[in-house]
DNA sequence: CCTGCCCCCGCTATTTCTGGGGAGTGGAAA
DNA sequence: TTTCCACTCCCCAGAAATAGCGGGGGCAGG
């Protein structure tokens, strides 16, 4: 174990991830191991032993949307069994249909990880078993689990460039009010008089916030803002 | 170790944490061990083995705007050493005097987690040593802080009733499609042309995913949809 | 001292969005 | 089979957002 994950902290480029992914996955005897990075604007980036005719139909069939794997570990903080998920819903069944052909397991446990700027993935193990053989896996190596997860998405968000925090320009205070408070639902004018600012004055910064998030309108920059963590709400 | 996680996993209210994060203190032989809940909205919640007067202190200034130890860790992934982060500026090199007065120590290593719907916190080990002892420290004991960290802040999670996500009504492919547009910054007319549904028809499904969320504007509705993880961008 | 950023306020014009209506199809669940 | 829901389309008037211009004072760092 502790071998292993020096080995994952020594690697330096995306290719050994992939091989020491392997190694990961033999050690633990599963089908799979996966690591897989979420984002809704299309380009993922994964790395793991999926079957590769499986990761192009997902990418193809645009499976991050129905992927109950995927909403339901955006709710949670702690590593989700698969058999906790909501898989009611027909394009649920119908997915899961055509992961367990395609040989992805019957059984699995995904880690959900958050990295700066709203970045999110998951580490993901499955395997085909009966649930009990599957709990005592779980039970058993969940904390060794959540550290893998931890270190790969740390070499990930350092080997990929690209995703690399960009250099977050932070908003001013009154900025970050007024995202807040458009965040929460208020229109303009509240904004404003909860500020004890005029409309013109809220909307310097409304457009401020903007250019700095890089963003084509209201609704995109509090997008940004909050997949960014700069407002919370 | 072993033993302390399971102590943690097994408390049930949010004073149990506080005498376990006193335990882990002690093991670890460290000035003070903290868990810090950031919230923009100005509520805190923490629980650690700061001095009382400096809690206050940090509360009534305010200083979460001005920690760089907040600013740093927002904008990373791994732990991040103290000494690392930038202390330049009136207010940090102030707030640093501040804090060493007040016992913090001069050395720290704080753990960034982030959990559902932009939660964010921080787990902090801090001591009085020199540089080299703290290296071996924080270098011999990062795994173990890491697990400790998540652990934490699951609890700080499950024991927070109204820090819980909402039951969170599902929105259709369709409506799905129409906010993560919206969210990405396109305009109406884009998004209509890009989902090929006239503009009127779109906007049947804004107002549509609108109620569900029960949102008050098209902004709120994509703030809600996004931190409940509905959609992804 | 100057430059840059933050904070506040004003105007106009144009484009876009919002909030009400109503109406018809097809597929899926009950 | 019937009932529901998702999906598609249409109109209109008023509200809101965007783009462009201008002004001033304050506080910090180089």
């Amino acid at each position: 174990m502790d071998r292993m994950l020096r080995a994952l902290e020594g690697a330096s480029e995306l290719s050994d991830l992939q091989q020491v992914i392997e190694t990961f996955r033999d050690h633990f005897r599963v089908d799979h191991m996966v690591y897989h990075w979420v984002s809704g604007g299309g380009d993922q980036y994964g790395c793991g032993t999926y079957a590769q005719d499986w990761v192009q139909l997902y990418l193809e069939r645009d499976f991050l949307r129905i992927d109950p794997v995927i909403q339901g570990c955006y709710q949670h903080f702690h590593p989700v069994d698969w058999k906790r998920l909501d898989w009611s819903g027909r394009a649920a069944r119908e997915f899961q249909r055509e992961a367990i052909a395609h040989g992805v397991g019957n059984q699995g446990y995904s880690v959900p990880l958050r990295g700066p700027n709203g970045q999110f993935a998951l580490f993901t193990v499955s395997h085909n078993c009966d649930d009990e053989t599957w709990a005592r896996f779980t039970e058993t190596h969940r904390r060794d689990l959540i550290l893998i997860a931890h270190y790969f998405n740390q070499k990930a968000l350092e080997l990929e460039p690209d995703r690399k925090p960009e250099p977050a320009q932070p908003l001013s205070p009154r900025e970050v009010d007024a995202m807040t408070l458009l965040a929460m639902g208020y229109s303009r004018a509240q904004v404003a008089q909860t500020l004890s600012i005029s409309e013109h004055t809220l909307r310097v910064y409304v457009e401020s916030a903007r250019f700095k998030l890089g963003a084509m309108n209201t609704v995109h920059a509090v997008a940004r803002a909050l997949s960014r963590g700069l407002i919370v709400i």
